[in-house]
DNA sequence: CCAAAAGTGTTGTACCTACACCCATGG
DNA sequence: CCATGGGTGTAGGTACAACACTTTTGG
């Protein structure tokens, strides 16, 4: 039996995190911790890698742990390596972000687990370098959406454009023109006009909309330009 | 004393996906494994993490023992966790891929390592994943390298416009319109531009360019929109 | 009828592609 | 003097930003 000998061997976690969108505004999930130490802090989601899950299944295990979903989009961002990132014993951070459908998370088992919606920019202290993994994931949220049309995981299955003109703002943190968007947004093609209107928010009322799955599909890839002279940074 | 009781240990390594340019063409740094399993077979340059060092510091130092380098462009690809993708024993394998001035490394130790260059498109069968890494790292390069300036750091100190054009060729497998190509590199202000020329592949002989430096680290983030129909995919 | 949000049209400009063209020089 | 690779110029088209404009409807 061949053996790696006297090679030192490390806990590995997965952390994620978890974005929504709801009243125009993004926000990230966070529960308190449940474990020493730093217990009852805020944290992002997280456990331990089993035995015989990799890491991408462990995310998919705490995610649906956490919020009782499936199937939302999930990606790895990086490995959080540092030796004493951790201080009771080192561990390395696999960090998952993940775009979900808030109204979808309300629906499914909200109070089981303490787990609570920050608005991202007024969101607590989070333990050990949960704070930087937040910063990096709305770079790389940012950096992606700028080129994949991701940003549609966040929305309902119906939604107007207005709404969606909002989350791209608030995701590029800039205004945008509505006309150039609209018109940009129409013509990739991805969006289906339904004849019902979403009179919440006006009296003219706005068109839902929702996305053409195949055309998602096929174009996962597409580059997008909505964003005018975007300031991408990774 | 706090512990995290029983949670399972696993091992953690780092792999190098290293790439140079050499005679128009992308290379790719690989060495004969040293140790059971798969003894003599051709695998990226690896290390286990130590106890004392962060996974970053552990692909410096790898990639430093088998080139000799310092100081080169390395970024985080991603890690690779199903639990037996290492047939001992469960390693999880952070992935790093590093962009080497290949001129350089041929005047540090070459014959120390093992180590040789393949033709990216002719390289060996790797152990374990490491054919799912290099795949990876190619497209990572390709959609970074769209958008930031790092093929530089493929490049000697002084090259030329055509040898240029011929890397991002390479990098995006396709042919690009020279007039274009030259206008756009120097509408970006990153190259200077010297007295001397390249006769080797010419009559005319091509002007030697060097980058500017304090307008590279500055625009590090710069959008470069150097390849025209990009079929960017990540 | 008016305020306020939704959505459309228009126009100048910047950039980009394609391709024709000139340049330098070793043999 | 010509073949070859290096490098520049230019015309036509596209797409985009900016912003003015129309539509709808509840109060």
């Amino acid at each position: 039996m061949i053996e790696y000998s006297s090679q030192p061997h490390y806990l590995v976690a997965v952390d994620c995190i978890v974005f929504g969108f709801e009243e125009g505004r993004l926000k990230l999930l966070l529960v308190k911790r449940g474990l020493e130490p730093e217990i009852n802090k805020w944290s992002l989601i997280g456990g331990f890698v089993g035995p015989e899950e990799s890491t991408d299944d462990a995310a998919l295990r705490v995610l649906k742990k956490n919020t009782g979903l499936e199937g939302v989009y999930l990606e790895q961002l990086k490995v959080y390596g540092k030796p004493d990132r951790d201080p009771v014993e080192r561990t390395l951070s696999v960090a998952y972000f993940a775009l979900i459908d808030i109204q979808k998370y309300s629906k499914q088992l909200n109070a089981d687990y303490q787990a609570e919606w920050f608005l991202i920019n007024e969101s607590p202290q989070l333990i050990f370098d949960h704070n930087a993994m937040v910063a990096d994931a709305r770079q790389r949220l940012r950096y992606k959406a700028a080129l994949h049309p991701i940003l549609f995981e966040l929305l309902p299955k119906k939604f107007t454009l207005p709404q969606l003109q909002l989350l791209f703002e608030e995701v590029n943190d800039m205004k945008i023109d509505t006309g150039n968007f609209n018109r940009k947004i129409n013509s990739t093609g991805l969006l289906i006009k339904l004849d019902e209107k979403d009179k919440s928010s006006s009296k003219k009322g706005a068109f839902y909309f929702r996305l053409n799955h195949k055309k998602y599909q096929s174009a996962s890839h597409l580059i997008l330009n909505l964003i005018p002279g975007s300031k991408l940074d990774l």
